[in-house]
DNA sequence: ATGATATTTGCATATTTCGCAAAAGAGGGC
DNA sequence: GCCCTCTTTTGCGAAATATGCAAATATCAT
């Protein structure tokens, strides 16, 4: 195997018209590319330099080598120069994926003003519910929602993932506003379920955790259709914030029982964009993860404004256009 | 400076798609590819490859690097391949430097045979006859006629440098043929001369070493001219055998006072391929340089045949064509 | 869960590479 | 013609680098 650094001495040396001349430019001792020249040439099994004491001249082997690795020294460090531009600021393709409607709702509206901040960087945005593997499916970034697989990836946390129970107004109207977590068994509550079975909704209050069966005439394995169901006023329905954060603020739904929180018990699984954990983190990954974290901010534009009294958050990021 | 093993372990790793696959293969330790992909990615400063313990995917850095660096390997090794393809039997171009008069009548009548044997070769014949320096004229074998100066390079004897007193059978026939050295004065030798000033001749003999003042009506600097007046009935000349023994034999010209030799003192300098002492001689030198020397023989063609009695001389080469 | 296999890292060991000094050679200037 | 400088090369000890093994950690199939 000969060594690239024995063939960038050699085309040195050629230039130079001389070894001594070759080691002074680069600092280095004579013998040193004398030496890895003529290891160069026994890798070859060509004499490459004539040498005197006074001059150098290429042998006919030696021309032939000459020209066609010195084009092909410029082609490789032109190759690392390209991998090097490519990290220098956010360039290039970068494969984001995430789930369907999160992805519909907060990753495609940010991506406008991600596009714009860096022109250079194209996105392969691809939506998926199903859990996927990075590496499977060449993505630089994943954003997730909810409980997170044990994995050698890093999460960065983007926003909380809180549950909200809401109904349209005019179902309010009619059927009336709870009050108490009681009162659920006397609505219909809208039911998403990715079992067969009875499902609880866990209600922390000043009073305690409340377990309320949930019941009612729809139980979908579909979290659009229960939301689409609650629009229509078919009951209340328990939603990510995310999903109806913004139908609330525009008075589509109203949120119920606010002063509860679904699941006290279980941590708050949040909102996390994944990528995995290499020595060299490509900018353009970090500016994306950045960007995000930025744009919802310590509390997303979907979620309800701090409570009176409590101390402001960090200006929020634009609302999506 | 990124080394080129390291290159070769990440394409390697690319086509396995794995460090250990890469580790089988090339008889080492998997960490040693490992750690040899995380210099070479240290070195372009960016992720090459996405690794999981069970498989690895390239990022956009990695397969950009990919593409242009696995064309640049093959490159390198055609470029090797070439060089060593060169000298894996005579081939290319052969630069040949030598004097004129020797040149046109034993070297270059030689060629056709050489060429013909090999007939990769392409020949370039350079005829000088001032001293060379084999790196300015960028020669790979130069054949010198007579003294050699003290360098670096390897010579190979070719032939003897004897030097003949002849004359045309003309002019034997009208001045009569010297029979010993002291006769020389009474006839007209034809002088070459490099300076000006007397020229004797040192013919060695059964009674020991005569110095001859030798004189006529012709001094020159140049050789063939009194060959040509030998050749015209001027006189008696003093000239190589190899450029009159041909004549010799043919009966153009007749040797006189064969049994003395010239310059008995000196050591015989003889004919010479010189060429540099390199480490890796190139097969197209050693090819020409063994040819001449199977050409000549022990006694060249241009020489008189063994003395009767003497020990048969090997086989000749064929004559001249 | 458990086993098999993968990458990575620490650490001791080889191997290579480097620089200095000395030797040999070539050319210029006096 | 002789000296002086600068060149390439080689020996040798030291520094740098690479390697292999073992252990830790991670992933996937059974």
């Amino acid at each position: 195997m000969n060594s690239l650094n024995a063939i960038r001495l050699f085309t040195a040396a050629v230039d130079a018209g001389s070894f001594s001349e070759v080691g002074r430019r680069l600092g280095m001792a004579p013998s040193s590319v004398s030496r890895q020249v003529a290891a160069l040439e026994d890798s070859v099994g060509a004499q490459l330099i004539h040498r005197t004491t006074r001059k150098l001249g290429l042998t006919e082997a030696g021309r032939l080598y000459f020209e066609r690795v010195s084009r092909i020294l410029a082609e490789l460090d032109e190759a690392s120069a390209a991998v090097s531009h490519l990290e220098q600021s956010p360039r290039g393709v970068l494969h984001v994926n995430g789930p369907t409607a999160f992805g519909v709702r907060h990753i495609a509206p940010a991506l406008p003003d991600f596009l714009a901040r860096y022109p250079e960087v194209r996105i392969e945005l691809t939506l998926t519910d199903n859990f996927v593997d990075l590496l499977e499916v060449g993505a630089d970034v994943v954003v997730r929602v909810g409980e997170l697989e044990d994995s050698s990836l890093i999460a960065r946390r983007l926003a909380p993932n809180r549950r909200i129970l809401c109904a349209s107004p005019g179902y309010l109207a009619r059927a009336g506003t709870p009050e108490r977590p009681e009162d659920l068994a006397a609505h219909n509550c809208l039911v998403y379920t990715r079992h067969h079975g009875n499902v609880n909704w866990n209600l922390g209050g000043p009073d305690g955790i409340a377990e309320v069966r949930a019941g009612g005439n729809l139980r979908t394995n579909n979290t659009e259709a229960v939301h689409a169901a609650a629009l229509g006023g078919l009951g209340i329905a328990l939603l990510p914030s995310w999903l109806v954060g913004q139908e609330v603020q525009a008075g589509r739904l109203a949120a119920v029982l606010s002063g509860y929180r679904a699941s006290p018990g279980a941590l708050d699984t949040g909102i996390h964009a994944l990528y995995p954990a290499n020595r060299h983190l490509s900018t353009k990954v970090r500016a994306f993860v950045d960007f995000l974290v930025a744009r919802y901010g310590p509390r997303p534009y979907w979620e309800d404004p701090p409570a009176a009294g409590a101390p402001p958050g960090r200006e929020r990021p634009s609302n999506m256009s």
